[in-house]
DNA sequence: CCGTGGCATGTAGCATGCTACATGTCAAGA
DNA sequence: TCTTGACATGTAGCATGCTACATGCCACGG
């Protein structure tokens, strides 16, 4: 028998889950330097967690540490995010045109499912759940893929935006548009049309990252058009 | 000016670098199971620099904790290396390709420079060169690409591979062999042929694949055969 | 007014102390 | 023989102590 629950929740984890929360909501403001201490201090554990905590965040490109400073929530730049949604196109087009040559019932029915959800929290403006079904729908697809390890991978990429995308929340599109996307990808999956599927991933994905390129870079005041960052990186 | 060095070479890096060697040379045996205590005291630190590094390792998939037990060292399953060939192929492919489409004359020296460095490594019979120089070759190729986290990212998955490519070493190609299957590739990049470029990188990374799987599964006596789990992950 | 050097401050990184717990052992009881 | 459970053993995970160092501040000398 296999025990009840290996305890997921270990110390670290919990900080590292409060540590991106606090991001999210924009407690931890990137750029500014912050200390390990103060932060264990803060959370009221030791700096051990912490530490792992972060360690683990800066491996993901979140933090960056500087020897006996401190650390910074790092804002990812907008080649960053372009880089990030190219690679979602690399390994997410392939995924549905894979999933719509097959496309087996169940799936099709969850895709649906959260399709329902991801609208209803959208007329709810309930972006959090918005998110969540969201990125349900996504990891749906790329699970039916059958590569565990590509659903991680994207899981984490899809992390970062999220992070990026709360400190300053994507306005040009309602929540609504953003469902709508994902019906063409559902119904090419759905009638096994795998072309259909791989372009409407395609553009959905392309789509977010060009906002949010242009967002970042609109933020940063970079030199660099957003949309020609976006033709270098993604071409 | 900047920093002369930032020390890179945190205690923590070297331990993980000397696990990875452990690993590699076979002192440190797959599934068996260690204490970060013994392994302080056996490289002369203190267990934190020790516990981070495994921390590391951890996330990277290459080790396992088990609570008040110890850890051990994870070795790849089949299925695992398909993947992430998989994953590879989703990746490489279309990097040759586009490098292809360009073409920077100083990348394509850097290419052949590398070619007739692993083909003297090759009849040296020096192992770790010839896969150094493997390693920049395909490094080279997905630095051009533009996309620096595509780097990062594949040479996470090729240091998997290292490591259970010591464990047994694959003599069913010499590295002659391996070696011919680039040249393909750096040819096709340098004529500006991108199918070319990008059907030789998908027929040397789906042959190198392939062969892993076999070992893989010829070594576990796992039933499925590796022609049936290659072609149900990769497709 | 500006460069220089000592000093206080605060931190990352490493070492070490401490606790709860997962397992192996073995003797007592059925 | 099989089960039970007290106990010893050893570890992960967390807390805390310790050190070198990066920076800011300020007084002093040019």
């Amino acid at each position: 028998m296999k025990p009840l629950s290996t305890p997921n929740t270990s110390l670290a984890d919990q900080v590292a889950s409060s540590l991106r929360q606090a991001v999210r909501s924009g407690v931890l403001q990137p750029g500014r330097l912050y200390s390990a201490y103060q932060m264990a201090d803060t959370l009221g554990v030791s700096r051990s967690p912490v530490r792992e905590a972060l360690l683990r965040l800066a491996e993901a490109g979140m933090v960056e540490f500087e020897r006996n400073r401190g650390f910074r929530i790092v804002l990812p730049k907008p080649r960053d995010i372009a880089e990030l949604f190219h690679l979602r196109l690399l390994l997410e087009v392939p995924a549905a045109r894979r999933v719509a040559s097959e496309a087996p019932p169940d799936l099709v029915d969850e895709l649906r499912a959260q399709l329902v959800d991801m609208e209803r929290a959208a007329t709810e403006h309930d972006e959090i759940r918005f998110m969540r079904h969201d990125q349900n729908l996504h990891g749906a697809i790329l699970s039916a893929a059958g590569n565990r390890r590509l659903v991680s991978l994207i899981d984490n990429l899809r992390d970062m935006t999220r992070l990026l995308g709360a400190s300053t929340v994507d306005r040009s599109r309602t929540l609504h548009d953003v469902c709508a996307e994902h019906v063409p990808i559902v119904d090419a999956i759905a009638a096994r049309e795998p072309d259909k599927a791989g372009t409407a991933m395609a553009q959905h994905v392309t789509n977010t990252g060009r906002l949010l390129v242009a967002q970042a870079v609109a933020e940063t005041g970079d030199q660099t058009g957003a949309d020609a960052l976006w033709d270098e990186v993604v071409r």
